[in-house]
DNA sequence: TTAATATACGACCGATGTAGTCCACTTTCA
DNA sequence: TGAAAGTGGACTACATCGGTCGTATATTAA
């Protein structure tokens, strides 16, 4: 029906796993990739994402990896998900990229019914943070 | 984020366009693709699974088309969507394909969090009928 | 200072899915 | 009987996804 990447599915199940350690212990992305069974190469990519956006920070170099940059709480499933995949933010094309790219945007007539779709997701998404999947 | 094809858009376009006619009216595809400037046959598949799955009914021949098979109110807008899009039910694979095909199936940690929102998602599009959307 | 270990990042590839088109067939009615 | 409608399979172009490869850069321990 509607599906999240597999490279969001790397980065939860990622960040989850940093935010088990004790605050501060850094993780390299190897030992995620190797607990997990996770293509190293990918899951770096995501985790890069990651830290771009804030989310983590990185220590680059030998002894070098990962670690939370906010406390769990503070970290909502939304971010990490905007974090990699940061287009694709609506469940239709209009809704995020307006009449531009939508082809029957002026004549649609369920715009405005999937807007509530829309923010019931986007709830379901930004009210559950990182300290509630650990 | 996450996002609805551009078939189930169409589907939703047209369903609601038939629920806004007289009950038993019959409409054409053409009629809908005209008026929606929706590529024609694309639109047609799309209404030929809305009908294999019941939601419906076609009229073959001269002066057929496609009237609403139930009442609006019986025709939850989630039953829309797993009409066409037949697969891909849920936000991660494991949860609708199992640990046949999701590769990190056993070790995943972030099924059971992604159920409740998976729950949230299904109810917010199962509540939601077509006359809500008319 | 150097070797090892780690992230950063761009290029690339194959498989899959999506949107759309084309065409032949069947059904029905006037 | 012919025009108008749905049925349905094959096909293409394109984008995205999952994954790989290679290289550059940063850091630290020996």
């Amino acid at each position: 029906m509607i599906r999240l990447s597999k490279k969001v599915e790397y980065g939860l199940i990622a960040i989850r796993h940093i935010a088990t350690k004790p605050a501060g212990e850094i993780v390299t992305a190897k030992e995620i990739a190797d607990t997990y069974g996770i293509p190293y190469e990918l899951l770096s990519k995501v985790l890069q994402k990651l830290t771009k956006s804030g989310l983590i920070a990185s220590h680059q170099g030998m002894r070098g990896g990962y670690a939370l940059a906010r406390p769990p709480v503070e970290i909502p499933v939304s971010l990490i998900i905007s974090a990699i995949e940061g287009t694709r933010q609506a469940i239709v094309q209009c809704l995020s990229e307006g009449p531009q790219t939508c082809t029957v945007f002026t004549v649609c007539t369920i715009k405005s019914p999937l807007t509530k779709v829309q923010a019931n997701i986007e709830r379901a998404f930004s009210t559950m943070n990182l300290s509630e999947i650990v």
